[in-house]
DNA sequence: GAGTTTGAAACT
DNA sequence: CAGTTTCAAACTC
């Protein structure tokens, strides 16, 4: 801290000198960095932001300090964490140290803010420049209406998320090319800013276009990685372009300490991002940083672990609601993905994450698919205009966040009182692009009636709400709050809806009725009276699933399944099964006794990746049959198409899950990560749950599920995970960690595998996924039992199955394994049966990607669903 | 946009 | 565990 106000001190004296020479004086190795003179030759434009960086540079040591020391990543790692939220404005400005220097006198309180709102850390002057530079963009915003400006869209924030993955450069060009166009009038003029920021940024962003696509083309995708990490963060831009001319460590720092998504109220996410960042970027920032990050990104780890994720993901019903409709995006989206590097899932998966809540972002979501096809391929292809439009800026957001958290009321009015940017984007549903948004005024969103605070997300600026503590500069408040719900409800933040086991094999789902109820179930039951379940008001019409029998609902017509249409199937269902070894295996969970069922039935060899297939599409269709979303789903299972097309349509409830909303994208993303995982990861959870932990109903539950979703996600992630990953997560990611890998790896396997991989995955574990993938020959399932399952899992898992990991009150009824020897062909049958099980669960797609992912958190759910079920079927 | 309805969440 | 209150979304006008 110390550092940055000498360095601002300097740079207010040189002021009027060139930034170059004051740069030089303070780091003159800086000077002479590629960099600058990329900032020499950029546009003019520059030179308006250039003044603005300045300001953010004024207690900054010279930018120059930035190229030179690496190490600022660490700190702003740690930052980051907490703060996954910053802004992205001013980066580009530090970035063009040139004219920083000029601009510094403008603001030289704004220098000290930023140097005040400095974690305490000690940085190298480096260090400092960066960190302070993010603090202070964040802090000027805030004080500023600055944030405005760099808000295009709220609405696209979310987008961003998404788009930032892609490409963080268009973010930060646009960006700084606004903030110079604006700089001059952003202090004075909030209100006008705002109206001038979409002008202008449509100006800047023309204008950028050129340069940016140039950049893009220079950005490597470990850009892109960072930009996952930190849409927001200012160094972001900095660290862009730093990385074109230097691809040097200092971008990796920069990128890395670039806050975390906004909404991340999963710190697992931003967490997992800056992990995955580091790793991928390979730098040797990586673990010292981390080593040196502050108790908070302890905490963060913590969080990530612990509670963060069980509530984030695709638990809630937004995730699971909106990701339905956009199966189709999704699909292409996951084969897209299959393509891109796990980072980029991860990035899908942050933006999902954010968009969990909503999920409905289908504009996102086509423009994710895009941008995700992009930069597969090569970041310079994407647009530079889906950027700007998509691209967001968090920071703008957070950063009146940032303001004291005492500050709240006044927040509330802010963000009221700029209802225009929330309105712009938002959508009648009070959704905007992919994220939901909330109009909480008592709750300080730090209640489940908060969607955004339920769904595990941070506020974001669309957000109507009053006094949000939602947000990441109350990250720790956010945290004990939630640890203190989940004190009391371990599954508060748990998915509401599950995908129970009930996955029925399509064989027999024909048998009972079409109707029969799609295996995603709300965990809960909702207790419609006056609705009749035909409205939104009900939880499980809204998540798009039927009612089943843990509802309470009076007079239930839901449109995707009566409560007693379901209760009949699940009585005709268990009767069959009961018949068969089934009752054996007394195991119990439902999901045991369908694996059961379709083991004996064959469909599991022969037709398991029908069923796989199928039983993702089965949910859906259910849904499909009355709505729209069934319809997606289907095209998405239609890919799979597994045996029985009609069956497929009929059983589909968990491609709602899985199946991406209007933003599949996101959604989809995060619903893969979690639920990819999370479908794995959700057997996987109940696996690893019953191994490790056969009581827990608790939340380990719940964050072992989003470990072990993180794990899933990319390969590369799960080992960051693992290392990252906090003390919690960590324990649950001993077992799943292999299954992570393989998840990873069948995610990233080829598309066309991948897809089929998927419906199987679903049902088998990721490692399982991967056996089948490459075994498609019916011995996949053999060796997918042996091969695929860990030792761990295998051990584990029989038992695991049997226990119900969503019920902590279930018990263990019998060992697995008696009850696979008896089922099968051979005892590793039975073992299989459990993994088979897993199998019909995994109906969902998740190898297919994110959007099969969706069903992950049905999984996850599935455990404490599975209590229901347990109680509802019979045995 | 304001007011009402609804049901989940929180509280007792 | 049940009843009541609080809350915010969904819905209606």
């Amino acid at each position: 801290m110390d550092s940055p106000e000498t360095s601002k001190n300097n740079v207010t004296t040189t002021a009027s000198t060139t930034t170059a020479a004051t740069s030089s004086s303070e780091s003159p190795p800086v000077q002479e960095s590629p960099f600058f003179r990329f900032v020499n030759n950029l546009s003019p434009i520059k030179s308006a932001k250039a003044s603005h960086l300045a300001q953010g540079f004024l207690g900054l040591s010279s930018p120059p300090l930035v190229f030179t020391s690496p190490r600022i990543n660490s700190q702003s790692e740690a930052q980051f964490l907490k703060r996954p939220q910053f802004s992205q404005s001013h980066c580009v400005e530090t970035s063009q140290g040139n004219n920083k220097s000029e601009s510094f006198i403008d603001d030289p309180d704004i220098s000290n803010k930023s140097a005040s709102l400095l974690p305490g850390n000690v940085i190298t002057d480096t260090q400092k420049d960066l960190v302070i530079k993010n603090d202070e963009n964040t802090q000027h915003c805030s004080s500023s209406p600055r944030v405005d400006e760099y808000l295009v869209d709220p609405v696209d924030v979310d987008c961003m998320y998404t788009t930032h993955s892609v490409n963080p450069d268009v973010k930060q060009f646009n960006d700084a090319v606004e903030s110079s166009q604006e700089e001059s009038k952003d202090v004075d003029e909030p209100e006008n800013i705002e109206d001038e920021i979409t002008d202008v940024g449509g100006l800047s962003k023309e204008c950028a276009k050129s340069e940016r696509q140039q950049c893009r083309n220079s950005f490597s995708q470990d850009l892109q990685e960072y930009e996952d990490c930190g849409e927001m963060g200012p160094n972001s831009s900095i660290c862009a372009e730093n990385m074109k001319q230097d691809g040097s460590e200092l971008m990796q720092a920069c990128l890395k300490p670039r806050g975390m998504r906004r909404r991340c109220l999963q710190f697992e996410e931003a967490a997992s991002n800056a992990f995955g960042n580091i790793k991928s970027s390979s730098l040797p920032l990586n673990t010292p940083e981390e080593s040196r990050t502050s108790s908070r990104s302890s905490e963060l780890r913590d969080l990530i672990a612990y509670g963060s994720k069980p509530s984030g993901i695709g638990l809630h019903l937004n995730s699971i609601v909106n990701a339905m409709p956009l199966a189709e995006g999704c699909m292409q989206k996951m084969k897209s993905v299959s393509s891109v590097s796990w980072q980029k899932v991860e990035n899908m998966n942050k933006c999902l994450i954010s968009s969990n809540m909503d999920g409905q972002s289908s504009v996102g979501a086509e423009d994710e698919r895009r941008e995700i096809t992009a930069t597969s391929e090569s970041p310079s292809t994407m647009d530079p205009s889906n950027y700007l439009d998509h691209v967001e800026h968090p920071a703008d957001v957070h950063y009146k966040r940032k303001l004291n958290p005492k500050e709240a009321g006044n927040f509330e009015e802010m963000s009221q009182s700029s209802p225009k940017r929330k309105k712009k984007k938002i959508s009648a549903t009070g959704e905007d692009d992919g994220c939901k948004r909330c109009n909480c005024k008592k709750s300080k969103c730090l209640k489940l009636y908060c969607d955004c605070f339920a769904a595990g997300i941070y506020c974001a600026e669309t957000c109507s709400c009053q006094g949000c503590y939602n947000r990441p500069e109350y990250e720790d408040t956010v945290f004990e709050t939630r640890q203190q719900i989940e004190s009391r409800n371990p599954l508060a933040f748990a998915p509401k809806i599950v995908q129970r086991a009930t996955d029925f094999p399509l064989n027999e789902m024909e048998d009972v009725h079409l109707t029969t109820p799609s295996s995603a179930r709300h965990k809960r039951g909702c207790n419609c009276k006056r609705s009749l379940c035909l409205k939104k008001y009900c939880e499980c019409y809204q998540a798009n699933v039927g009612c089943s029998s843990a509802c309470r609902c009076e007079g239930c017509k839901n449109a995707y399944g009566k409560k007693e249409d379901y209760i009949a199937i699940e009585h005709a269902f268990s009767k069959e099964r009961l018949s068969g070894r089934v009752e054996k295996v007394s195991d119990g969970t439902f999901h045991n006794e369908l694996e059961m069922v379709a083991n004996n039935t064959d469909l599991l060899r022969g037709d398991l990746f029908d069923l796989h297939q199928l039983s993702p599409l089965t949910p859906s269709l259910q849904c499909s049959d009355q709505g729209k979303e069934a319809a997606k789903s289907r095209v998405l299972t239609g890919n799979y198409h597994p045996s029985s097309g009609s069956d497929v349509t009929v059983f589909t409830p968990h491609a709602k899950f899985a199946e991406c909303p209007e933003n599949p994208e996101r959604s989809l993303v995060l619903q893969e990560t979690n639920e990819m995982v999370g479908t794995d990861s959700g057997h996987w959870q109940l696996d690893s749950d019953n191994v490790e932990i056969m009581d827990q109903s608790s939340p380990r539950c719940t964050s072992v599920s989003n470990a072990g979703r993180f794990a899933s996600m990319s390969n590369a992630p799960s080992r960051t995970m693992d290392a990252s990953i906090p003390s919690k997560t960590r324990e649950w990611t001993h077992h799943p960690q292999a299954q992570q890998s393989h998840g990873s790896s069948n995610i990233l396997s080829g598309g066309s595998l991948r897809w089929r991989s998927s419906p199987i995955t679903p049902m088998t574990r990721l490692g399982e996924i991967k056996n089948l993938e490459c075994n498609e020959s019916e011995s996949r399932l053999f060796d997918i039992l042996e091969d695929e399952t860990p030792e761990v899992l295998k051990e584990a898992s029989t038992p695991r199955e049997s226990v119900k990991a969503s019920s902590p009150n279930q018990k263990r009824v019998s060992p697995p394994k008696s009850l696979a020897r008896e089922l099968g062909s051979s005892s590793s049958v039975g073992l299989r049966s459990g993994r088979k099980f897993i199998l019909k669960a995994v109906p969902s797609f998740p190898p297919l990607t994110p959007c099969i992912d969706s069903k992950g958190p049905s999984h996850e759910n599935s455990g404490a669903s599975n209590s229901k079920y347990s109680k509802q079927a019979p045995r």
